[in-house]
Order: structure tokens, then C-alpha cells, then sequence
RNA sequence: GCGGCUAUAGUACAACGGUUAGUGCAUCGGUUUGUGGUACCGAUAAUUCGGGUUCGAUUCCCGGUAGCCGCCCCA
């Protein structure tokens, strides 16, 4: 090929929403924003530009992770600016902004596209919308219940079962409180739970051999694995979910979810289909969302649903409806030859000003192509425009679903739509 | 950052070390010059790029590029 021309190629690891694409986004996010704001969620949102220094004031690590895993320059004022990898710093940014005149706690949600700079897989590309869900300024247990049940509502407004998912739930604070009894440090619990985030890649051999290079030879190894596989956990967040009805919940001590994060309740939900066999969202508690920006503490519990994991499990489980896809207006005016183009276009808006949708094909194509093509793309009436409607100011209504058609002057049309 | 697989019309696939690289869907046109979905007929349209082996490469080899899958990581 010659590259006398541009590529058409979206940049890597974006998406184009074509049409059909964006009907199926829209559908998404309509159904996500409906189903927060039944509980009560307000939406907020924020520019996807933020000074590099909000994901990188947490240390060398993140300044590492910042460096190589997000899209950062410099503007042309010299600042050095990030595409948000995520939203909780923004967001606990905004919190902490007006925590004085913010009353808690709160409920917020926001539908963001975030960016990381990456090597793409399935489920994962460089830019993502997600769903983001924070109750901030509660320290109650059923916070957390709400934010899963109000995860779980997401995958059931979209006609989901709880046999196509499963609730994985996991404590930090707990997991502490098991592996101090058990002696193991600080640091090495650190390390477990990172060689736990792979747990149920590798297989038992090696994740022994693995678990005893990290605390050593001995008796320790085998009391951790009992200790972790004994998933039996009744806490107050499974037994208080179990009350509202959820309980395809799985209490997993195994279950990771990213280290330095989380303090308290984390989870994870993950589509029980073998072909999507993966994380669909997850969540957590985290103590003090506000400290890189004042002294007071402002615990928060949320969870962060991507787009592509959603899309992924609604066909994977068949449960995008088939009429997403209905660009047509509600009628489409078809003129028979260019010259009654102008002639469409003033019944299209006089129809419209009645507050139906309505356009003119002003294509070249014949009189049937145009009323098949209008069917197609979901319009429910068509009207042809020829010689004889204009000479007779009388127009004929033809309903495309039952064939019916019905004539008239304009304004007797209008009321039978 | 690492590894495996793949690359053919718009798309989904087929074929071949050698004549004209096939088919479905889509698109456009026609059968029907003003009334739809079906049917039939026709048309447009492709071997990712660079190098090598060969009389001849789309096919085999090497490299680039891109995509898919996985690892790492997942804030």
C-alpha cells in the first residue's frame, strides 16, 4: 500500500463507537446511571486532564507506575499532566475540596474514561469507561453491603441471574488479624496477599513452593493454606447481604484485589460463564480517601464496573436486546424524485414541531428501496411525496408493521400518529 | 517489558509453489422507470509491508508492522 493516505485505524487501543457501537454504549451507561440513581446516587464529573503529581505523591512506587503505566506530558506551560488512570484520586479530590459544605455521607457516581498506557488484552484495552460508585463518610459495615448490592442490582437491570456471577468477598482488616495469629510480619503478609492476587492461576505445587519462599520451611506453610481455605467466614457483610436477598456470595480469604488500597472490605464479582471466566468489577473499603489533601479523615467504600467487562459478559450470557440498534425517525418521508426534496423536508417539520421524529430520505434510490430501507431502520410510518400528493395536498400514511395505509390532509395525518 | 498464534475484498471465511485467487453477508444496480421485508440476475471489491529462496511466491524462510490470546501488572 502507498501511504499517500492517512490510515483509518483508530490509535491503538481505543475504540471508534460506530453507530451500532454507541447504541450499545448508550445502553450501557443508561442502564448504569439508572440503576445508581435508584439508589440514591448523584452524578459528578471531571475532566480527563489531571496534574501528574495527584497519582504520583504517594511514593516512589507510584511515581514508577505513573511513569510507565499512564499517559503523562508536558503542557505547553511546562506542567506535567496525566490522562486519568482512574478515578478515586479525582474524586477524593473534589471530596476533600468541599468537605465543608459537603453533608455525609455521600453518594456519588460518575461514568469516566480512563487511560492506561498498556499492553492490551481481552477485557482490557488502553482506554475504558467505568462506572465508579463511592458512599464516602461512613465507617458502617452496611455501606458495604450497599455498594455490592448495588453492584449486584447493575448486572440484574440488565436482565442478569445471580447464577451468572458470582460474589467474591474478602476482608483486609480480618486477614491482618488471621496471619498476626498465625506470627506471620508485617512484610510478609504483604507478600502473601500478592502471591494470593494469583492464587488461582498457578497450580498447588507451585503456589506452596512460592508460599515457603516467602515465609520459610515449616509448619507455617500448611496452617496458612488451612487457614485460607477454610472459607466458611460468616461476617456481618455476608450475613447482612444474605438478608437482602444476595446470596451468590463466596467468601474468599484469597482474593487480593491490588495491595496498598484497600483496609477493609474488598470484593469481586466474576462471571460463572467457563468462556468469560473473569473479574467483572471490584471494590473496596478504603480508610482515608482524603489524606494527601487535608488532615481530616474521610473513609470511603466503592467499586469501579468497566465497560469492556460488561459488554464482554452481556453477550457472552445473550442478554443485549436485539432493538438497541433503531436509527430510523419515527417517519420517514420518502419524495419519489429530487425536486420534492424541499417538499419532504416541510411535512418532516411539520411533523416534528408535533413532537414525533421524522426526516426525508433525500437519497437517489427508487420509491421501494427507500420504504424497504426505512423498515429496516426501524421507522414505524413512511410517506411517499410525488406529483400527486403535492397537486392534491393529500397525504397517504403507510404504517410498516401492519401495512395499513391511511390518507389524508397533513394535519389529519399528524393525529393518527 | 516477555511469550504463543494470526494476517486474503467493507466483513466473515475458502484455496493454491504456476492459467482468470473462490463463496456467504454487506454495498451498488436490475427484474418492478411511484410502494418494503422474500426471490432471482448482475456489478464493485482482496493476498499487510520490506527482504530472501525459486524459472515463478499470495503460498516457503527472515524481518518490520498490526491484531488476537496469555504472562507481568491491574492504582
Amino acid at each position: 500500500m502507498s501511504n499517500k493516505y492517512l490510515s483509518t485505524d483508530s490509535y491503538k487501543g481505543v475504540r471508534d463507537f460506530y453507530p451500532k457501537d454507541a447504541a450499545v454504549q448508550q445502553y450501557i451507561f443508561e442502564t448504569w446511571a439508572k440503576t445508581a440513581e435508584s439508589f440514591g446516587f448523584e452524578r459528578y464529573d471531571a475532566s480527563i486532564l489531571e496534574p501528574s503529581d495527584l497519582y504520583k505523591a504517594k511514593g516512589a512506587e507510584n511515581a514508577e507506575l505513573v511513569n510507565e503505566q499512564t499517559y503523562t506530558f508536558t503542557d505547553r506551560g511546562d506542567r506535567e499532566v496525566t490522562l486519568r488512570p482512574e478515578m478515586t484520586p479525582t474524586v477524593a479530590r473534589m471530596v476533600a475540596g468541599k468537605r465543608r459544605e459537603l453533608s455525609f455521607p455521600l453518594r456519588w457516581y460518575s461514568i469516566p474514561n480512563l487511560f492506561r498506557y498498556e499492553r492490551m488484552q481481552r477485557g482490557r484495552l488502553r482506554e475504558h469507561w467505568q462506572l465508579n460508585c463511592d458512599i464516602f463518610g461512613s465507617n458502617d459495615y452496611t455501606a458495604d453491603i450497599e455498594m455490592i448490592a448495588l453492584a449486584y442490582q447493575c448486572l440484574i437491570d440488565f436482565g442478569a441471574t445471580p447464577d451468572m456471577f458470582e460474589i467474591q468477598i474478602n476482608d483486609r482488616a480480618l486477614m491482618n488479624r488471621l496471619y498476626q495469629a498465625l506470627g506471620v510480619n508485617e512484610e510478609n503478609i504483604v507478600a502473601i496477599t500478592r502471591l494470593n492476587d494469583r492464587r488461582d492461576k498457578i497450580d498447588t505445587q507451585t503456589y506452596r513452593t512460592e508460599l515457603k519462599a516467602i515465609v520459610g520451611e515449616g509448619i507455617l506453610v500448611e496452617q496458612i493454606i488451612m487457614m485460607l481455605d477454610s472459607s466458611d467466614e460468616q461476617t456481618d457483610v455476608v450475613i447482612g447481604l444474605a438478608e437482602l436477598g444476595i446470596t451468590n456470595v463466596v467468601f474468599n480469604k484469597s482474593l487480593a484485589r491490588g495491595f496498598d488500597y484497600y483496609t477493609g472490605t474488598i470484593f469481586e464479582f466474576r462471571d460463572t460463564a467457563k468462556e468469560n471466566n473473569r473479574s467483572l468489577l471490584g471494590g473496596g473499603r478504603y480508610d482515608n480517601l482524603t489524606a494527601l489533601f487535608s488532615e481530616e479523615a474521610i473513609s470511603g467504600v466503592g467499586f469501579g464496573f468497566g465497560d469492556v467487562t460488561m459488554r464482554d459478559f452481556l453477550e457472552t450470557h445473550n442478554l443485549l436486546p436485539s432493538d438497541i440498534y433503531a436509527p430510523g425517525p419515527t417517519v420517514t418521508i420518502i419524495p419519489t424524485d429530487e425536486e420534492h426534496n424541499l417538499e419532504a423536508q416541510k411535512i418532516a417539520k411539520e411533523i416534528r414541531s408535533s413532537g414525533v421524529s421524522s426526516a426525508a430520505d433525500i437519497g437517489t434510490k427508487k420509491v421501494g428501496k427507500k420504504i424497504s430501507e426505512a423498515s429496516e431502520r426501524g421507522s414505524k410510518y413512511v410517506i411517499v411525496v410525488g406529483e400527486d400528493e403535492v397537486s392534491s395536498q393529500t397525504l397517504t400514511l403507510k404504517n410498516l408493521q401492519t401495512g395499513e395505509e391511511n390518507s389524508g390532509p397533513i394535519s389529519e395525518i399528524i393525529k393518527q400518529i
